[in-house]
DNA sequence: TTTGTGACTTAGTATAGGGTAA
DNA sequence: TTACCCTATACTAAGTCACAAA
């Protein structure tokens, strides 16, 4: 492919460059370059060091130069490429229009913007230019029909529109358990009454005598007559959801079109948090234009508030990658809009994950040997440091921050372990110094392990236990801080996730090494890849529900897999029967027969291969979810290389959204791609 | 040194919608 | 054509980590 294809080359840089940002305001330099109309043909720009070393560090005069050299071409093709997905606009501006003036040619091969290839900025902007229409706000309340009632203590009860749609939350959640849960209970009750007028608030004093079925049963029913509606409303409802994705959906970063991740804010309703979560069943209260901060550049056209209000703020920060920003009343955390993982500003960050995780596995058994050196230190903290450091190594457990007690579900990683998540055996099950751990993870996940450790280990971890209290940290002079200080001390850029990164992505790719046959046939091939990525899913914890139809599936599958097997067996017997008629008859007609009985029987056996291996993957995929790893863990050119090198279409191993994640991926790793 | 804040990544689940079997 | 099923996507919560402020 590419003969400066990035793999490999690249390790020593500053993976991206962007190098802690001196604060430089950029925006009147900016100076409106970007709009330039002009619609020249994209004729990919060439690059003087076509022999492909990516300079890592360009000063950035020089960034400025090549922004300025394609400044007239790139932003046109994106209109191109979106163009199948999307009806065209017919007015807008200026450029809209010149590049409208083109002729479309939609069947010709697309031609992708190749961020990868480009240079980076090197001065801690994001960006040069940004221009958006900022966010969609959720659709405004609509009062519930007459007939549909409220009741208090048996008896209809009219709500006033505030209180009315705060209750509209709780019933449209009455199937769900949540509603049964007390503290969700009791958060909700308390701020509904904050809705409430004053007679509302007099009246309905317990919860227990409210009666939102009437409401709940409306909600279903609405539900039920949507999927009931006629396919012409059903594509009016299409098309005007494609036409505010294409209005709102998009912004223009840097001369090109790009699609914004979360271009919605996020309605109101109630807070459902996972696992134990104190706050669940609070108001998560509607966002208006005044809580909302935009960001763009200067020069750009600033998005309009919806008519009669006033953003909170517009700023023009290029440090920053959001484009909109708001308070959360639930934590007091801000929430932004940013862009879509196929975006530059993603995917250049993804690639440096990758890279810094390969440094890592350049100098890991030097830091694996001092860490181990640590056990024996005359220092507690270094020792705690020490063991904390193989956890996380060894069975990829996360950082583990504080957290305020009381705001969040009571969760931890390595260094907020507790005494009680813990139990040490000097002998289990015929293994030496095992640890045992069960505790609850990022959200609520619970991880349950034993493992055998190294003998220095378990000592350090009994002298961690001693004389504590189950609530007691296992690591008390330790935390994320100390930790990641000490870490990027080891090596530039470390931290304790990307041994997550590191550990996940060596995984598959021994495992993919381990599993895979060249002579196995297609099948067989990606259910050893999905075995490989279920290998890393487990390492990571990354669990999931099993489906609700999972018994059900499992079933229908079954079936199928016996009728083939009675449809092979028969099969079978009329390919010998065919045999025989050969034999006596001897003519072409008999043995054409034959030849297309042998032929049934193979493409049968080759089904029912198919659905054997797919009943078997799937059982084993029954709780773990492999998502998470492959969109946040797992380099993308390992996979890329894996399927060049065994010839499996890409689209076997990733979607269409996945494939534009990864597209820098696809176009820069080839079959021999080493992590 | 501790605490708080902001920005960004990672996470599981609900649901829309498209394909397929009946 | 409809019902069903499954996947892709949307959604948003919950982490990590750097840096600033106290």
């Amino acid at each position: 492919m590419k003969s400066h294809s990035a793999d490999g080359k690249h390790k020593r840089e500053k993976e991206n460059g962007f190098a802690s940002p001196p604060r430089i305001k950029m925006e009147t330099e900016d100076n409106g370059f970007h709009h330039s109309p002009k619609h020249e043909k994209s004729v990919k720009r060439q690059y003087d060091d076509g022999e492909a070393e990516f300079k890592p560090k360009k000063v950035k005069v020089e960034v400025e130069k090549k922004a300025k050299k394609r400044k007239h071409e790139d932003y046109y093709e994106d209109e191109e490429e979106e163009e199948d997905v999307k009806p065209k606009k017919k007015t807008k501006d200026k450029k809209q229009e010149t590049a409208g003036g083109k002729k479309k040619v939609k069947k010709e091969p697309e031609e992708k913007w190749k961020w990868w290839e480009e240079e980076r900025a090197t001065d801690g902007s994001k960006w040069r230019f940004l221009e958006h229409k900022g966010p969609v706000f959720a659709p405004p309340y609509e009062p519930l029909p007459g007939h549909v009632r409220f009741y208090y203590d048996g008896k209809p009860f009219k709500l006033a529109t505030a209180a009315e749609e705060v209750a509209t939350f709780f019933a449209k959640m009455l199937d769900h358990e949540y509603t049964t849960k007390d503290v969700f209970r009791k958060n909700f009750f308390k701020d509904w009454k904050k809705e409430m007028t004053s007679e509302e608030k007099a009246k309905l004093t317990d919860l227990n005598k409210c009666d939102f079925n009437e409401m709940n049963e409306y909600f279903k029913a609405q539900s039920e007559a949507r999927k009931q509606m006629t396919k012409d409303e059903k594509l009016k409802i299409k098309l005007e959801n494609e036409r505010i994705l294409e209005e709102y959906g998009f912004c223009v970063m840097d001369n090109h079109r790009e699609r914004i991740g979360n271009f919605r804010i996020e309605p109101p309703g109630l807070f459902r948090g996972r696992g134990n979560h104190p706050k669940m069943g609070m108001l998560k209260r509607r966002i208006r234009p005044q809580d909302v901060i935009i960001n763009c550049s200067k020069d750009s056209k600033h998005p309009k508030p919806p008519h009669g209000s006033k953003w909170k703020d517009v700023r023009f920060d290029n440090k920053v990658t959001w484009l909109a920003s708001w308070t959360e009343n639930i934590q007091g955390s801000i929430k932004y809009i940013m862009l879509n993982p196929s975006s530059r500003i993603k995917g250049e960050k993804d690639w440096q994950k990758y890279e810094t995780a390969r440094r890592l596995k350049s100098c890991v058994e030097r830091l694996r040997t001092q860490y181990r050196e640590d056990w024996k230190s005359k220092e507690m903290r270094i020792r705690q440091r020490a063991v904390a450091l193989y956890f996380i190594d060894k069975l990829a457990l996360r950082a583990g921050n504080e957290k305020e007690d009381g705001e969040t579900a009571d969760t931890v990683g390595c260094c907020s372990l507790r005494v009680e998540h813990i139990k040490v055996y000097a002998e289990l099950d015929g293994q030496e110094y095992v640890v045992e751990f069960d505790f609850l993870g990022k959200d609520s996940i619970r991880y349950y392990n034993k493992i055998p450790v190294e003998k220095r280990v378990f000592k350090n971890l009994q002298l961690f236990l001693e004389n504590k209290q189950p609530e007691d940290d296992l690591f008390d002079r330790l935390n994320t801080s100390i930790l990641n200080k000490h870490l990027q001390e080891l090596m530039d850029g470390l931290t304790a996730k990307v041994f997550r990164t590191y550990n996940a992505s060596i995984t598959l790719q021994q495992q993919l090494k381990e599993l895979t046959c060249a002579d196995d046939n297609d099948p067989a091939k990606i259910l050893s890849y999905n075995r490989a990525n279920r290998a890393v899913a487990l390492l990571c914890n990354h669990q999931r529900a099993p489906p609700k139809t999972f018994e059900k599936t499992m079933q229908n599958l079954q079936t199928k897999i016996d009728e083939k097997k009675k449809q092979l067996s028969s099969t079978k017997k009329e390919f010998k029967a065919a045999k025989a008629d050969a034999k006596s008859l001897h003519d072409d007609k008999s043995r054409k027969a034959v030849e297309t009985k042998k032929k049934a029987v193979q493409r049968i056996e080759e089904q029912l291969m198919k659905l054997e291996v797919q009943a078997t993957d799937r059982e084993e995929n029954k709780q773990i979810a492999l998502g998470t790893s492959k969109l946040n863990y797992l380099d993308p050119r390992i996979s890329v290389a894996w399927c060049k090198k065994y010839n499996i279409p890409l689209e076997k191993v990733y979607n269409k959204t996945q494939r534009e994640k990864f597209a820098w991926a696809i176009d820069m790793a080839e079959d021999d791609f080493e992590f």
